[in-house]
DNA sequence: GTCTATAAAAAGATAGAC
DNA sequence: GTCTATCTTTTTATAGAC
């Protein structure tokens, strides 16, 4: 039954060009329009494809449209998770690098801002996607991170720098205090907000969050 | 130029009545629909006039829209600073008050569906609502509500109980730990959250927030 | 599998009678 | 001011040739 065929799918010849054309057309116009608002139409003119082979691949709009986010949440997630890497895997000054970390982190939805332009069309139409997609959606993306974040603060734990007895809350709380803080401001990117700001919001959270966490040993 | 008929535009005569339908209507379709889903048959339909009606009152569907939002937004702060008033008046035992308080304020999404999915629908269209518009909607709502809440601290902080520099910035991290903590999860309210989770996300973010804000002699 | 052409339905906005 | 009926445009989805 398992054949040696098993790379066709993955494999570049004829159609998965114009599946991901078509894919890549559809996240760049869902995250401008909406779900809505975003025409087939358009989506095949931005893809160079006709409409008909948008059908050909999907059954209708909003099949494509459920295909797009989950596609684009995990690459959200591996894009923070490269910066997460890039500012927690070695700590030199704990202050300085959870705010360089998290004012990247936090500056993300105005560098992508077409993928939260998606994610705010996701939440605007939370109600009419069913569950077991929405839940999908985020255990491949936010939850994922966030898990990963606490992995990060559990390591820096481990060598003494924080103190906590969870650390999915301090996860929580140190999303909450930096990134959330930053996209409750910017509408998820829709707005833009200076850098300077960023950084001012960004500072004020890791500072709460390290009052919240750094044992006193260490203070 | 001031005549005594200024009374007129909140009279109830024929006009008004008809107007308040739509607007009550319109609050509704958008809030269940989104903006673009939401058509103006339907909003007819549910204010129980034709649709010819609504064309006399609203200049355009977009106009109906933004008038709908900006009512919407001083009606939630209302409803909101009713809360506060509530529990944050009279402090009997800090940490129990701030829960209580927390607690009801991140339930009104679910307990308000209709309201918050039109503030999802807001920030979904974000990028293209004039921004002088999203300000007046910031304005009359969530910056509104934030500065009230600040000045409950502040009061609370004059009898002692509580102690920062910034009581803007203490009531942007209690906003975040408990309010935006729940928001996130339900997605404004779109994905029921279990009252014992609400109240388990809300006090272990007024544990923290008192961490962060509570004198050393009340400690 | 992909294209052009088209069907079928929906939605924003308006005309004209009362 | 309000209604019914209608115009016009847009959009989803499909038929049929290659």
């Amino acid at each position: 039954m398992v054949t040696h065929d098993v790379m066709r799918v993955t494999t570049s010849r004829g159609l998965p060009e114009k599946r991901r054309a078509i894919a890549q057309a559809a996240r760049t116009v869902f995250g401008r329009e909406g779900f809505t608002r975003a025409s087939v139409d358009a989506i095949a003119t931005e893809a160079g494809v006709s409409k008909r082979t948008i059908y050909n691949h999907y059954p209708d709009k909003e099949r494509l449209f459920l295909s797009v986010i989950l596609d684009g949440s995990a690459s959200v997630a591996d894009t923070h998770m490269r910066i997460a890497e890039r500012h927690l895997r070695k700590i030199l000054d704990l202050e300085e690098d959870l705010i360089a970390f998290g004012v990247e982190w936090a500056s993300s939805p105005t560098a992508f801002a077409d993928h939260f332009a998606l994610v705010r069309t996701i939440q605007a139409e939370a109600s009419r996607i069913p569950p077991a997609v929405l839940e999908a959606w985020q255990n491949a993306g936010p939850r994922a991170f966030q898990d990963e974040l606490a992995r990060y603060l559990r390591a820096i734990a481990g060598r003494g720098l924080l103190t906590f007895a969870d650390a999915d809350e301090a996860a929580n709380h140190f999303n909450l205090l930096t990134f959330m803080n930053v996209v409750q401001k910017s509408f998820y990117g829709a707005i833009p907000v200076a850098d300077a700001e960023i950084t001012e919001l960004v500072t004020g959270g890791v500072r709460a969050f390290l009052r919240l966490y750094r044992p006193e040993s260490a203070m």
